[in-house]
DNA sequence: GTTTTTGTTAACATTAAATTAACATGGATA
DNA sequence: TATCCATGTTAATTTAATGTTAACAAAAAC
């Protein structure tokens, strides 16, 4: 199987016997004993699946999903839960294909129910292949901001991606300025047209390892980004 | 949002359930279950946008975008291709704002992409408004502010746009200097009057490539392109 | 908290468009 | 043909837009 699952457990001997069984199983597990320590992992590592104890020292389970669901909005939690749990409120922190299990369950079961979570994962990140704009020797994904090139590589931030997008969907097509100023900041005064300016140096620099890229100025127009040929 | 999409998909089941729901998002979806229906369709109507399966009955997928390519430059393009399909085959036929979606996906995804093409890529859907005024041998494109011969180019600014895209249009016509200078300037002074003989002269410098071209003067009257011959 | 990243504003340099000036040429007509 | 006015053309001038770097402020990350 091969996913990477972050497990948190501060009974340590559950949580060592749950790491034993799912690496027989050929699952990479993450152990963390508290909630803390587990957000830190979460925030460095990119894992498959959460396996969350609800009662944890620190950050407790829910706290915890609620930080990992702002870093991933996809990303399955299991949550295990103390008998005394009522059903409700875990529903509550249900999202989308989350799980939960009570302690205390058997390995069958908890297995059982990790190849649910990631079959439907697998599913969903299959698809999830991101587009990616060509654009020259470049390649361009808007949804992760990432430019990339042979010989140059650069996370881009929010706006300049937003920006560039925008460009690079309409190759060759003059854009007028108050299309960009209206799509990206909303507003067209002068300021933000003057930030646009600055935005575009940038642009230029990044994809000046290709020079058949040009983004062009049509003075008092827009801007061009054109493939020369 | 109000969109016309034109949705090309042989599996009927699928064809039926994506265009439900985006009929649900006020869309307008024009449903085809083969490549020569919808390039037939994509004929005698306007699109905003174009979704084709890639594997199609009597007219696949790339072969049919390339026929939309050849009427419409500008119209995104979003490919659904089946798993097996390379990544590299697909990137081939992505054009300025096109992409692609690996089958099989969430609607919640294609949603998404469908948001995205739309918001980003700026309409000029209908072949007829992709206007390029045939001058002689130049092209002249207005919204792009183009003119271009086989051995010249220039992107002109946005007075001599708007003054060749009046003479060009009426070819062979005598236009009255007072109608430019209302159209253009919006007064008729003496000296937008000057003004108007600079940049006809500059206009006729940038023909000069094609000697059938001549922007003649109607002495006391206006202007006239005229081709000859 | 501190540091880092991101985006905005300021400042100054540069470039380009449009207008105006200047002078040359051409057409109309008394 | 002499004169007036319209046009042709080039260049100078004016005005505004853009390019660029850096300083700054706000927000996010640590």
């Amino acid at each position: 199987m091969n996913n990477k699952i972050l497990l948190v457990e501060d009974d340590n001997n559950l949580g060592f016997v749950i790491q034993d069984q799912l690496s027989a199983k050929e699952h990479e597990i993450d152990l963390s004993i508290d909630g803390e320590a587990a957000l830190q992992k979460f925030k460095t590592n990119e894992y498959d699946l959460c396996i969350l104890d609800v009662m944890l020292p620190k950050l407790d389970g829910f706290s915890l999903a609620k930080e990992i669901r702002i870093l991933n909005k996809n990303i399955p939690i299991l949550f295990l839960s103390a008998k005394s749990m009522t059903e409700d409120r875990i529903e509550g922190f249900k999202v989308g294909g989350d799980d939960y299990l009570t302690k205390p369950f058997s390995m069958e079961e908890l297995e059982l129910r990790i190849d649910a979570l990631l079959r439907r994962v697998i599913k969903k990140t299959s698809n999830l292949d991101e587009k990616i704009i060509q654009i020259g020797d470049y390649k361009f994904s808007p949804e992760n901001f990432k430019l990339s090139h042979p010989n140059f590589s650069k996370t881009l931030t929010r706006k300049e991606a937003e920006i560039l997008t925008i460009l690079a969907s309409n190759i060759n097509q003059v854009i007028e300025k108050e299309f960009i100023l209206e799509n990206v900041w909303g507003q067209t005064d002068y300021f933000v047209g003057r930030s646009l300016d600055v935005f575009v140096t940038k642009l230029r620099k990044y994809l000046s390892q290709d020079d058949k890229i040009q983004i062009s100025n049509i003075h008092g127009i827009g801007f061009n980004l054109q493939l020369k040929q």
